[in-house]
DNA sequence: ACTGCCGGGGC
DNA sequence: GCCCCGGCAGT
């Protein structure tokens, strides 16, 4: 048994929780550069055009990635695709491994536009679509605390373990003798700050019907309005945002399905949404709510469709909660489980014999963790 | 038969 | 809360 605990305890470790993040990033910064550039001196012209666009289509990929046990070292996984996919330095290094997210969006923040690229992106290059590229940029990453009664709000990473790290967990030492716990009482929200709507209407020929069917969009019904939103995120946004700040876009990541994170919800939950009132609201719903169970848009690049995707990359983690919500109002709320999802979880991959690599939600026969699909 | 995981426990 | 498991449903 012992053996077992301790056993348990190594496998942990090792696999959830990344150490000393903060000093490699800044050296594989340089690495990457360097990288970068020979990249680019030899790849071909097409391949190298820039514009990140971490989210476009590639959804994918990196939650593969993020599903590796070992994502922290697992960098052959990746080898698909372009070299420069590396160039995000806190992409391998963060948070935990079952938690398939965090990685780009940290990467998105702490690896800033920086050359990432791969076979979708150069893939979707074909269609040179330069304004839907940039869009990317104008999603701001902010780290909010979920500390109990602390909705502290940051904007690094860092800043935020750090904060946890000394406030609440009461350590004074500095990142390098963390273990990651930090990771589990933060979550990141990101808001869009320009328009995601023109950007879809000069993007997507779409036609209104698309836009009207209230049911995928997030508003909420006026009395309602904002209540899970706005009280959630009281400090950061304590505004009803399809009111006050229609052009805001908010995602969260709950990322810890298992630890304390009360979800936060993300404004599509709607019911309501009757009135397409404007353009811009008919819009971001639609892209944060259905994404959960489309199927992988990664091909798509370039269509109507899929811009939508690619853009508002919250999608995945919300997930286990946007998609009970999305599913019932159309059907009978009841009896609806929800298939069977396709991907090998814990008990296929590790075996019951290895039970104790399995994810903790595994181990308690809910739904997996850390092999999401 | 096997697998994923919901619902309902016990502690 | 954490943890376990009966039992259902999909494969």
């Amino acid at each position: 048994v012992s053996l077992l605990e301790q056993k348990r305890k190594v496998v942990s470790s090792s696999i959830d929780v990344p150490h000393a993040r903060k000093s490699e990033e800044e050296v594989d910064m340089d690495k990457v550069t360097a990288a970068m550039v020979l990249t680019s001196l030899s790849t071909s012209p097409l391949v190298r055009s820039p514009p990140v666009k971490m989210g476009e289509g590639l959804n994918g990929s990196w939650k593969d990635g993020g599903f590796m046990p070992s994502s922290y070292s697992s960098s052959g996984y990746w080898s698909w695709s372009a070299p420069s996919d590396h160039s995000n330095p806190s992409t391998p290094s963060p948070p935990l491994s079952a938690d398939s997210f965090k990685p780009f969006r940290a990467g998105s923040l702490s690896g800033p536009p920086d050359d990432a690229l791969d076979e979708q992106d150069a893939g979707s290059l074909l269609f040179d679509e330069p304004i839907p590229r940039k869009r990317k940029n104008s999603m701001k990453v902010m780290f909010k605390c979920l500390w109990k009664n602390c909705g502290k709000v940051l904007s690094t990473a860092a800043g935020i373990q750090r904060h946890i790290r000394t406030v609440h967990l009461g350590r004074n030492c500095d990142s390098e003798c963390s273990d990651g716990e930090e990771d589990f009482y933060y979550t990141e929200i990101k808001l869009n700050t320009d328009s995601v709507a023109d950007g879809l209407s000069s993007l997507s020929p779409v036609s209104p019907s698309v836009l009207s069917p209230p049911p995928s969009f997030e508003h909420r019904k006026p009395d309602t309005s904002g209540s899970t939103a706005g009280s959630r995120n009281e400090s950061s946004s304590s505004t009803p945002l399809s009111r006050s700040a229609p052009s805001t876009l908010y995602l969260v990541h709950a990322d810890h399905a298992y630890q304390a994170t009360a979800p936060v919800n993300i404004p599509c939950t709607s019911t309501a949404c009757s009135t397409p009132s404007t353009h811009t609201a008919g819009f971001t719903p639609s892209t944060s709510c259905s994404i959960s169970w489309q199927s992988p848009p990664v091909t798509f690049t370039g269509t109507p469709a899929s811009p939508t995707h690619g853009r508002t990359q919250g999608f995945s983690e919300q997930r286990s909660q946007t998609i009970t919500v999305l599913s019932s109002p159309p059907r009978a709320a009841g009896s609806l489980r929800k298939s069977r999802g396709e991907g090998k979880k814990c008990r296929k991959v590790y075996g019951m014999e290895n039970r104790d690599m399995w994810c903790t939600a595994c181990r308690w026969k809910k739904a997996c963790q850390r092999f999401v699909d």
